[in-house]
DNA sequence: AAGTGGTCTAGACCACATA
DNA sequence: ATGTGGTCTAGACCACTTC
């Protein structure tokens, strides 16, 4: 236990208790130096983790202050599905359905389209239809995703990344519903990711995929605990 | 532009640009020193931001390396339902169908129960039901919520919190799809939100919510950078 | 054994918001 | 005008890991 961590898990058991309420000043960071008879530095280390946890807002000359608002929020991690699944015991496999290549002026010029299941073990567990950018990621074109997925492959040859997440609730439509094994209009969760390349100051579109999970067999479980501690369910 | 940033943005460039691939090495931090002619604090400061955004991973005697997989994460912010609708310049309503005082177990004692619809304008948008524990927020028992939503309430009568959230598709059920004003089995998100207040080292339920959104109102927008900005759409 | 990152010190100067 | 937080320096010791 570092001293720095103390000091901050002191604070942070003031707050959580309600001894310190919202709006409440904490102690300026040369009182606490005499109260834990450290430097500076040590305090202010402690003071910016609270304020980056967002338990607190610093403003100059005034002070620190306990935070008003707790904003919630949850931290969702979309592993691989074939990790999701191992996880769990059960066997993944991934079929490819679908593989053509076509243009789509959306993703900046040509692309592979790709769809495919996912499957936990005999039972379908995720739908997904995938494009991919070629004139980003040209070594896509060599291969078939017919035994490997997508996903994987990707993040293995496509540097870092901006990603934009929508989740939603959908009805399984006839075909969707064929390749899940449900029943057409079933509520499904989608999941739509889309991914940049970031070139300087230009964002390079690179991939996009919908992933579509039959609502009775996929949660997405996030567990948030202020600061910034991340959990993951399924 | 602080040194510590301009330190840690020419290294994120340098890994974004796939100068530097996962596994590589980055500089030591008295190599650092010399390259930018700082004091020694000032490179850890700039590789702890980037070891917490998780863009590299530091080992003793080993030195600090590009990460190697980069995990796919949306960091989803769901503020106050009110504040989603006005930022939209539409109207907000809050009505409530249901209050009664019960004992549920899994919330550790007696509970409020209430329920109700918010509003857009003059649509329904959101099916609310949620469960507060009275022994944890006592105060919520004088509390009718005919006017006023739970959820705004509770942010400023409850101290910090941890929260467990579970994102799902589910189909409307007929009472479920009457409140909405939506045919029965329309597929909705569900989203529900457990929250317990952490007294020491036991933690006691606070609130449980379950929202229910019609799907063809209601994305979840989250945009990802890796250095742990976050845009919010809805 | 050697060298790294982790942490801490005791100063310092600055910009800036507040009183 | 004052005092705060924001940032930085030039040291230091330690724990740990890898060599």
């Amino acid at each position: 236990m570092t001293l720095e961590k103390r000091i901050r898990g002191d604070i942070e058991a003031r707050i959580r208790s309600g001894e310190l309420k919202p709006g409440d000043r904490i102690p300026f960071e040369h009182e606490l130096t005499v109260t834990y008879a450290c430097a500076r530095a040590t305090v202010s280390k402690a003071l910016t983790g609270l304020a980056r946890a967002g338990l607190i807002e610093r403003r100059r000359k005034a002070g620190s202050f306990v935070a008003h608002r707790h904003v919630q929020t949850a931290v969702l991690e979309v592993p691989d599905l074939e990790k999701l699944i191992t996880a769990r015991g059960e066997t993944y496999r991934w079929q490819r359905t679908h593989r053509s290549l076509a243009a789509e002026p959306d993703m900046g010029g040509p692309i592979l389209r790709i769809e495919g299941v996912h499957y936990c073990g005999d039972d379908p567990f995720c739908l997904e239809t995938r494009l991919i950018s070629l004139s980003s990621v040209p070594a896509a074109a060599h291969e078939t995703f017919a035994t490997q997925a997508p996903g994987g492959w990707l993040l293995t040859h496509v540097p870092w990344t901006r990603a934009r997440h929508a989740i939603s609730a959908r009805a399984a439509t006839h075909p969707q519903a064929r390749a899940l094994g449900v029943t057409p209009g079933t509520a499904c969760l989608a999941i739509e990711r889309r991914t940049w390349r970031v070139m300087g100051r230009i964002d390079v579109p690179v991939t996009r995929v919908c992933q579509l999970f039959p609502g009775d067999r996929y949660d997405l479980v996030a567990e948030f605990n202020p600061g910034m501690q991340v959990d993951l369910g399924g």
